[in-house]
DNA sequence: ATTTAGCACTCGACAGTGGTGAGTGCTAAC
DNA sequence: GTTAGCACTCACCACTGTCGAGTGCTAAAT
């Protein structure tokens, strides 16, 4: 790969990024000026199709990008963008006075990538290897029915509706709950096994008969909040991508991403920290082998949180979606930090 | 409106609902045996869209119900269907067992209708006129963080996290906690007012500094707590109507259905309760023009609590639709009623 | 007075046709 | 190694004619 072919492939990539239309030699001479003529563009396109790197939808169309193509781009071809200054603006606008609810953040955050970029936005909430439980409690509504709520140590609170088979005095629930706090307060999830749970039990000899629906609800509540979450928006922002004019296409993708194990799966990804680029059939799944993601880490003094992503066409901005998931997971360990440092 | 004419709309419509293409004469003469030709049925049609009843999409097609007329078909015209014992199985089944958390109820039932019927599917939660405040809880969880925990009558739990501007005991959330619960507790939620407030901190002298953050969050969680709730279900069936075959309709009533506040306003459509249609124009929506909406309503002990409705295409099945939302609806109260009366 | 058969007419859907233009690959000259 | 030129390919588009479903009207039949 000389130079001057790596300067062709990176043209034919980003015309065909702005325009989605088959981009032909006589295009690319023209519009960036290379130095030469199309036929010798023209030879160099046939070099770059035997290497896999563009393919041609049919004879006398002009060329595609392949996966390979685009992948050899944010390898090594990409050129660093810098955001716009209004988009500078409104994510630091949005970030700003960003200190309550933690949940709303992180769905408030991706709406935000959401609408800076024509594409779908993700993001996965803490993994679960750093979820300790911060409080728990267990709260009397009714004789037969009590809330228990269970906060982790990153803010993420989560609550089950306990029925008891038998009436219970708010005293009594009052006194099991203090059982509770005291054997599994700042425990980490992994740790409230089984073990925990008979030690438990043996301190509540009394309470035996409600113990049961407690415990169930609590492993309920625990294991939720032990897991990752997937926020997404702008779903319907690919429909505006010429390549989902095609009903079918958008059935494929919006039924793929109801699938929130798989969003997890996919964000997770390469596990290493930084911005990873997953290109058409590199996601592996077959709903989406015309789309590509990009995926970045976001982190608490320096310990990887969780994960952002966007999710386009092939044909997506990588440079400035990459750009723009990165200043936001950078902005959001900043707000993180700063809440857990507190 | 003879008789005869009544039949032939019911056969168009019936026909346009099975097939979704345009009917004539010829094929209602042949399948729908009334016992007259098809020169008659065409002089019947010539009458019938006289009447704004069935429309013509150009010359020399068959004719389509117009809004009026699928008015005229669910006011008039509709023979009551009943279930398949499979339909009537799968809901019976799904409600046999629920007695846990009731967000997840909505939630599930809303996907059960979804499954059960190729159109979209709604719920809306009880609305805020019942809403008390059944319990109401403060945790400390770090010395600048509490989570107020709000449960209303009808069992449903919401969260907001409070920080402080001053580090708080676990003591000092304590006393104030008792404070809150002694005032607001059973009281509904249009009590907890500008009045009540000012009487809460005239007992919060000494905490008046942390007491507005805790009034903010408040309010947000009793707002909250006191609105409905929309869940939605189903909105990938649309894709498979064949009036969605083309992406915009589909872009606009996918963003359409975003907007919580006005499946709200929809779903409360006409107060009264049972079972209502809103056909096409009706809907007064400019997204969802093409649409119809079966509406019912469900309650506890008699006092009506929400409402559940079915969007679909204005070519969609009222007749099985109603149906379908009925039983659910009665269901869906049986296992409220059983709930609240415990 | 209704109903029906017959007929001319309309118009969308579809398939075939030819022209246009963008794009290619090859070759020969620079 | 580069370029100009040229023949070739093929999607796209506009146009055409045919087909068939469906209509409205009229005149005959009941």
């Amino acid at each position: 790969m000389d130079e001057r072919k790596q300067n062709v492939l990176r043209a034919i990539i980003m015309d065909y990024i702005n325009t989605a239309e088959p981009v032909g030699s006589r295009t690319i001479a023209k519009k960036y000026n290379l130095g030469v003529s199309s036929a010798t563009i023209r030879n160099e396109m046939a070099d770059l199709e035997e290497l896999g790197l563009i393919e041609q939808p049919h004879t006398s169309a002009g060329r595609v990008p392949s996966d390979k193509g685009y992948r050899y781009y944010v390898d090594y071809l990409m050129d660093a963008k810098s955001l716009v200054t209004d988009e500078k603006d409104a994510i630091q606008a949005f970030f700003a006075d960003r200190l309550y609810r933690l949940d709303q953040l992180y769905r408030d955050t991706c709406k935000v990538l959401s609408e800076l970029s024509p594409y779908v936005t993700m993001i996965m909430t803490p993994t679960k290897s750093t979820g300790a439980l911060e409080q728990l409690q267990l709260i009397s509504v009714s004789p037969f029915q009590a809330v228990l709520v269970v906060v982790t140590d990153v803010g993420l609170v989560h609550h089950r509706t306990v029925d008891f088979p038998v009436p219970v005095s708010e005293e009594r629930v009052r006194e099991i709950n203090d059982v509770l706090l005291k054997k599994l307060k700042g425990h980490s999830i992994e740790d409230v096994n089984m073990t925990l749970m008979k030690e438990i039990s043996g301190e509540l000899q009394k309470e035996l008969d409600i113990v049961d629906s407690i415990f169930d609800m609590m492993n309920e509540a625990v294991k939720e909040s032990g897991e990752e979450k997937v926020f997404l928006e702008g779903t319907l922002n690919i429909l505006n991508q010429p390549e989902f004019k095609d009903v079918g296409k958008v059935k494929d993708v919006l039924s793929f991403l109801q699938q929130e194990n798989i969003l997890k799966e996919l964000l997770h990804g390469k596990a290493g920290s930084g911005t990873n680029f997953a290109i058409g059939g590199e996601l592996r799944h077959n709903g989406i082998n015309q789309c590509s993601m990009v995926t970045c880490t976001y982190s608490i003094n320096g310990n990887t949180m969780g994960n952002i992503g966007i999710l386009g066409p092939t044909r997506m901005e990588y440079a400035k979606s990459a750009l723009l998931i990165q200043t936001v997971a950078k902005e959001l360990s900043r707000v993180l930090e700063r809440k857990s440092n507190k």
